[in-house]
DNA sequence: ACTGCCGATCAATCATAGCA
DNA sequence: ATGCTATGATTGATCGGCAG
């Protein structure tokens, strides 16, 4: 198709991908609150900042990691367990006063 | 195309969670848009994603500058004349005017730690 | 009761980055 | 180089809440 709509709207489009240090980052907020990755938007700015990105960015990044998370839960188990054993060391006084569910039970 | 949601029921591995939480269940019911169906029935060929021509985009576009609010009557109009639906004009420019100010947010202030200059 | 807007999100897709 | 997967960004459309 002429869908040359490229060349002039998605000129911008040339992406980097993030630093392997802000990943970290996101993915430990990610499964840290797997059950209910929705930053805030204080939390957004602040992961924006640690990882020197902008807002917009931690939204896509979210938005993308959702998805693609729910998608195909099983390619990301390694992942998961990766984090929730890095993040459950680092979690002894992270007690935030939002989410703090556990184990929950399925029908 | 997933199927079988299986819960992760097994007693073998699985040292921690990676349960199923509602966030992960969520669907989106899909568009209803779409001139109704050129075939009247089965409504298949609506459940996708209209994919708008580079001439209805500049159209929207161009009365976007003009106005970031339509009327009823101008909705009508440009709706009827794009050949789209009164709700595609309005969710266009809906999502037009959060573009807009997400990128005057963005385009305005990545100067956080002053330095340097683009 | 109904309609439009906002803010956030979804979901599909685009185009490139990265690795084998 | 070739091919495929990973990933950031874009965007039409949905969801819930609010205002008129």
């Amino acid at each position: 198709v002429m869908i040359l709509r490229s060349r002039f709207l998605d000129a911008r489009r040339k992406r980097r991908n993030f630093s392997k240090q802000a990943t970290e980052i996101l993915n430990e907020y990610f499964y840290s609150h797997l059950s209910n990755p929705y930053p805030s938007e204080e939390a957004k700015e602040e992961l924006a900042k640690k990882c020197s990105i902008t807002v917009s960015q931690v939204s896509n990044w979210f938005g993308n990691k959702r998805i693609r998370y729910k998608k195909n839960i099983g390619k990301f188990q390694e992942e998961a367990n990766l984090y929730a054993a890095k993040t459950a060391v680092t979690a002894a006084h992270a007690v935030a006063a939002a989410v703090q569910n556990n184990q929950t039970n399925s029908p | 195309e997933d199927k079988a949601p299986a819960c992760p029921s097994e007693p073998c591995s699985s040292t921690s969670s990676t349960q199923t939480f509602d966030w992960m269940k969520v669907k989106r019911n899909p568009p209803k848009t779409a001139k109704v169906s050129e075939y009247g029935l089965l409504g298949q060929p609506n459940t996708i994603r209209t994919n708008f021509t580079t001439k209805q985009l500049t159209e929207l576009e161009k009365e976007f500058h003009f106005n970031k609010y339509l009327t009823r009557a101008r909705r009508v109009e440009i709706a009827a004349t794009l050949e789209l639906n009164e709700t595609q004009v309005k969710i266009w420019f809906q999502n037009r005017r959060m573009k807009q100010k997400k990128r005057e947010k963005e385009g305005l202030a990545p100067a956080a730690t002053s330095r340097s200059a683009k």
